[in-house]
DNA sequence: CTATTTTCATGCGTCGTGTGCATCAATCCG
DNA sequence: CGGATTGATGCACACGACGCATGAAAATAG
């Protein structure tokens, strides 16, 4: 019942040398074992393979039948293994990351590029989705890492912050509020504000963590992404509470980004993995990658490089369905 | 270096039943063996194949990747194993004979009908071919039984005799020969002969055994074919002289054959393969039942069976280049 | 909420099997 | 005819795979 795969390596070696001495060699054997585990392959299939004289060795027509199967087999199985050990060394591989939309066009560019320079094999997928589907994605096992908002504990998942991303008032550089290094979010109601609609998860974050704090909100204009809100402020309309993120610097040169205090809010974006899952190596390796960029680069996000810009402004539908 | 295909199939068990003690139990070893196994293979690998919590498994991503090829190495492993262990138990395989011409449509037919009956599944390829060319065959391994002329000694084939065929009168049933049962090989010279042409190998033997009696044979007629030479006979044209197995028993209803005597000569058939070599299973059992089957028939040769007989006279070229 | 069962991992002693060394038998070559 | 080469065999040994007993963790039952 047990496959001698020895024995037809061993089979095809010395067919394809045409001995069993450079087959012992090649093999690293002594020639005594290579002689066994041929004897023992033609005992345990009841055939001769090889017709042995004391001087040579030629193919029996049995043999002659099943050398380019085993052939075939030896190398199918020594590929794949080989593959399979070259995955593990070279963290080679696939990698789907789920990730929502704002992380996805505007931090995660930059690390890819980073991943793509040092992996050039691996190919990256990126599952640009709400909050709620990442996390599915994860769980079924569609995605091996998800990027999105802290969320409510969840057992099955470890999660791991890789950015805080504070809410910050962007004014255009004539707006009264430019001026200031800081505001309180008191001081906002003096402001027409620019509010993402409460559909939005970073809006109900935001109210959320505010009404804790007896504030309230109240936007003058409403829009649905936050990219419009950016254009808007761009404009001169308003002024607009957004997270820091949302603007990569220099992508609106006369957009002004002004700290919110009183409290300091943030949302927490991380990155997680299904619980007592195993992260293939080139997942391990982005996983690794991401939270080094991330923290090196502070809480202030990642500098636009070129090829997120590009992608930021050729966006279809900038959404915040984070 | 060293492949383990115990441990691949190992993991492709517990992947498929979804957890050791099944896989272990279909392997007919304990857990712990098998547990070990696919640790040995994750080690070898550097990589996790399986997510094992305390209650179940899972497969990791690679894992995931690496299924369906593991599945794929082992069934077409253990499915050739499989196969080559069937060809050796129940004899299957393919058969190449290299045949003379005359054993080929005459007694040959008979014992591939009986192979045919024993062995369903194989097939049978027969070579027609001339002397040296079967020898030819046999040596190059194109074939792996030859069937023709005992031959001058060759060291390197090891013959068996299968049949040994005299050479008699044949004549017409109202020729005066025919009521004799037997004649000596001076009481030919009264008779009208037919005779083969100097060329046939079959001529060139019987000259040669007859001359060291002081004989030789004058034809009044010379044809290149027995066959043709029988039709003469039939005719009523002449007697001829040729191999007994030339004619199959009822062909011709009114050509009767005489024993020819002092001496009696006959031709020798034998079959015969490389020395050294194995046969494949197919082959051996093809080289038994002819050896049996021409045994048991007797030097007068296999009765024509109806599939022989079509065949005889359906000859394209009937010859005797043996 | 504890007890039981299930499932996979680990420590340990044992046995099997593959291995190398030395040697033999047969063939090739000078 | 003798040395050299090639594959097979006898023998002793050691590594490794195995099973048993046990442990840890988690699902299930009462």
């Amino acid at each position: 019942m047990k496959i001698d795969i020895d024995g037809i390596q061993a089979f095809v070696l010395v067919a394809e040398l045409g001995g069993f001495h450079q087959a012992a060699e090649k093999l690293h054997i002594s020639q005594t074992a290579l002689s066994r585990r041929v004897q023992k392959l033609e005992r345990y299939l009841g055939l001769k393979l090889l017709d042995r004289t004391t001087r040579s060795v030629a193919l029996t027509s049995v043999g002659r039948d099943f050398f380019p199967r085993a052939l075939r087999l030896v190398d199918d199985l020594s590929g794949s293994i080989a593959r399979l050990q070259d995955m593990s060394r070279a963290s080679s591989g696939d990698v789907v990351v789920a990730c929502v939309p704002t992380m996805a066009y505007q931090q995660l560019p930059g690390v890819i590029r980073a991943y793509a320079a040092r992996y050039p094999a691996n190919r990256v997928r990126v599952l640009d989705r709400s909050g709620v589907q990442i996390v599915d994605a994860v769980r079924s096992g569609e995605a091996e890492l998800g990027i999105g908002l802290k969320l409510a504990r969840n057992p099955d998942l470890v999660e791991q912050t890789i950015l805080r991303d504070p809410f910050v008032l962007y004014c255009h550089k004539d707006h009264p509020a430019s001026r200031r290094a800081a505001l309180s979010w008191k001081a906002l109601a003096e402001f027409d504000l620019i509010a993402i609609s409460g559909t939005s998860v970073n809006r109900a974050l935001l109210d959320h963590r505010l009404q804790r704090h007896g504030i309230a909100l109240r936007g003058r204009f409403e829009v649905e992404h936050p990219s419009t809100a950016i254009s808007l402020v761009a404009a001169g309309v308003g002024a607009a509470v957004l997270p820091a993120a949302t603007l990569l610097r220099g992508s609106f040169p006369d957009v002004r980004r002004v700290t919110l205090e009183h409290p300091l809010i943030s949302r927490t974006i991380v990155q997680f993995v299904k619980r007592g899952v195993t992260l293939s190596p080139a997942a391990e390796a982005f996983h690794a990658l991401l939270r080094r960029t991330i923290v090196s680069a502070g809480a202030g996000g990642i500098d636009g490089r070129r090829a997120s810009r590009d992608l930021v402004v050729s966006r279809k539908r900038p959404d915040d369905r984070d």
